[in-house]
DNA sequence: ATTATCTATAGATCTATAGATAATGC
DNA sequence: ATTATCTATAGATCTATAGATAATGC
């Protein structure tokens, strides 16, 4: 702790935590490349060189972000696998958490997984726990009856809400809707309320509740 | 025509749609910021400064790329709508249409959709085009039976496949099990087989087939 | 005479490093 | 003695403009 006070007078809290807040919004709304050590410095209380006490560089708060956005969803995919119920429902419960997550908190982190700078090895462990986040989708769909393009149609659905949330504010109920979406995607016919009602109740689980991102 | 030749020795041809080929590949691999005015004119074959004969500047090259992709599904979406035929068929032709022009192409055009530079008012044109289309697929959900959110949900299903196409290749049938996904989305009970033929025959119109992007 | 291209460059960045300084903790 | 911060700066960009040059077209 301590050292020399911050020539902006603000009362130094987590410096590096402020680091990465700043860096989410400015890498969101204004890109990567476009966004300098500056300016990020200067939105979180500091000078631009004192970014790099906390960082390796620029790219490392970008891989710090994004790492910390898959690990909540693959966790409740792992979590709900496990779990003794329907395939269905668990799908329900997934899409249902999923979207939640990318519907939630201040900023649209997910747009960052369309951004050309993270096609670098240097986020490797980022894609392939996405690339195990699809799996899971496939998983549930194929154990549930539909097919491999109904599984690809379903994640495509629930990661789609990037897009709309960067056009709308999206209503309350969203997640739910998208999650009964994702089930007739399928093609299963089923009794849907019935699947929605199990849904609801895996997500009770003590370990899937009040999972909004961080951001 | 004519002019002083290229110092590169290559054999002028278009040298504006050469700038614009080279400037879409460089924007959706590299991002829009991260790639320069040099980068662009050395792979179209030209010197950095002679983009500025052809554009006012990198931001032009940007607007001009983004028009032309929405142009193409709105106009299907206008001609769609016109037509005389039942609105889930519509519906299953419009998603079928969109998404053939989201998958096809050199390009994953669509990933422009989601970077932060097109947030400006440079873009409006673009913008209220794309949101005038959203509002096609609400006018064909609504009239469907179906209600607002599963209309959001169609049209996320729809543009989602930009998300899916980065991490894979996507399939051949895709956009045709896209268009059943979107109709099944609705939540409107029917026979889907019949809903499909006839939108199948919706799109031997005249004006909307071959209906492939450039880029 | 017009056009498409070129070369050269001013001015404004931006990243990363070197090294100083002002706090706390021992 | 350690840590968090600072100031200063070298070296590498990048955009846009000014003005020259080498073709064709009249």
């Amino acid at each position: 702790m301590a050292g020399r006070p911050r020539a902006t007078g603000e009362p130094a809290g987590d410096s590096r935590q402020d680091l990465l807040d700043a860096a989410a919004a400015l890498f969101i709304d204004h890109g990567y490349t476009a966004t300098s050590t500056r300016a990020i410095a200067d939105r979180a209380g500091l000078r631009q060189a004192s970014l790099y006490h906390y960082f390796g560089g620029k790219e490392d708060v970008l891989v710090e972000l994004l790492e910390g956005t898959v690990r909540p969803s693959l966790r409740a995919a792992h979590i709900l696998v496990a779990m003794d119920a329907s395939p269905l429902a668990k799908l329900w419960a997934l899409c249902r958490f999923d979207l939640s997550l990318l519907c939630g908190g201040p900023h649209n982190l997910g747009v960052l997984y369309l951004r050309p700078e993270i096609q670098t090895s240097r986020f490797e462990a980022f894609h392939s726990e996405r690339a195990e986040l699809r799996s899971r989708y496939h998983d549930l769909v194929l154990a549930a009856g539909g097919d491999e393009m109904a599984a690809d149609l379903v994640f495509g659905l629930v990661e789609g809400v990037v897009l709309t949330r960067q056009s709308k504010a999206v209503p309350e109920g969203y997640p739910a809707a998208g999650a009964d979406a994702g089930v007739r995607i399928t093609g299963v016919v089923t009794d849907l309320d019935a699947v929605r009602s199990e849904g609801v109740l895996l997500l009770r689980e003590k370990d899937l509740r009040g999972g909004t991102a961080v951001g």
